[in-house]
DNA sequence: CAGCATCCTCAAAGATACTG
DNA sequence: CAGTATCTTTGAGGATGCTG
């Protein structure tokens, strides 16, 4: 009799690599900027602060819900900041702060690979597509 | 009357959006790069070409389901190559492309950002929360 | 060895309506 | 103006068993 079964191997060897990748920085960083909008509104903020009406303008496709919790947990994050004007009506700016300023800089050699690659992948795509079709 | 209704006019920009953001190149990459599984495969593939076993062992958390699932779209896009050796048993080597290769840069570029970034990250969250919970 | 087929679950996103 | 609250939907991903 063993002492433990493949299955139970095979289960403690996946729970230590997913506490592996919980504390991996780089995880980290793709669990945050891999969300739609998380991106969206630090680049839409990038050239300088946007209220709250008008990030949902700019940001044409977003419901008030998922950009309310998506601004909520960026400022969580340190990377935006929120700025109440207590006038009436309020008035709510939002900001990049210098740490939602300095993730712009991957962001753009991302993009710049994007705008690079991203074609050959489209074209690799319907290749491959013809090719299965045939 | 309207020509149309608040309601239809926000639907029809939501879809212009939508078809902006469907065309997007960095969109399309983040939607790419997002999958938890993607990047774990390409780093892996950084040193050499792997079986499909040995992927399975080195990725410890996948399942065959979505690793298959995710060899497969990275070799639609042309990101890495599947060789078939016709042995008993066969055998699969999985490599990265030049393609697969290049998008190593924009990878390495956001890991350096996260392992210099995120314990700030992770500093700004304790203290937000902390900030809240009193 | 290297998968494919099937069923299932649960969390994230969307729609809708209301408020200080 | 700037949100909150609630309900519903959808699909990514996991578990399991089978095959060339």
């Amino acid at each position: 009799m063993p002492t433990k079964t493949a299955a139970q191997a095979r289960q403690q060897a996946k729970d230590q690599y997913d506490a592996y990748l919980a504390t991996c920085p780089s995880r980290l960083l793709l669990d945050r900027i891999s969300n739609k909008w998380v991106t969206l509104i630090i680049t839409a903020l990038r050239g300088g602060p946007l209220r709250y009406s008008q990030l949902r303008t700019t940001i044409a496709g977003v419901s008030e819900k998922m950009l309310t919790q998506t601004l909520r947990s960026l400022e969580r994050d340190g990377l935006i900041s929120r700025t109440v004007t207590p006038s009436v009506p309020v008035r709510v700016d939002y900001a990049l702060t210098p740490l939602g300023v300095s993730i712009l800089e991957p962001i753009t050699i991302m993009k710049e690979w994007a705008e690079q690659h991203m074609p050959a992948v489209t074209a690799a795509r319907q290749a491959h597509d013809v090719r299965e079709a045939s």
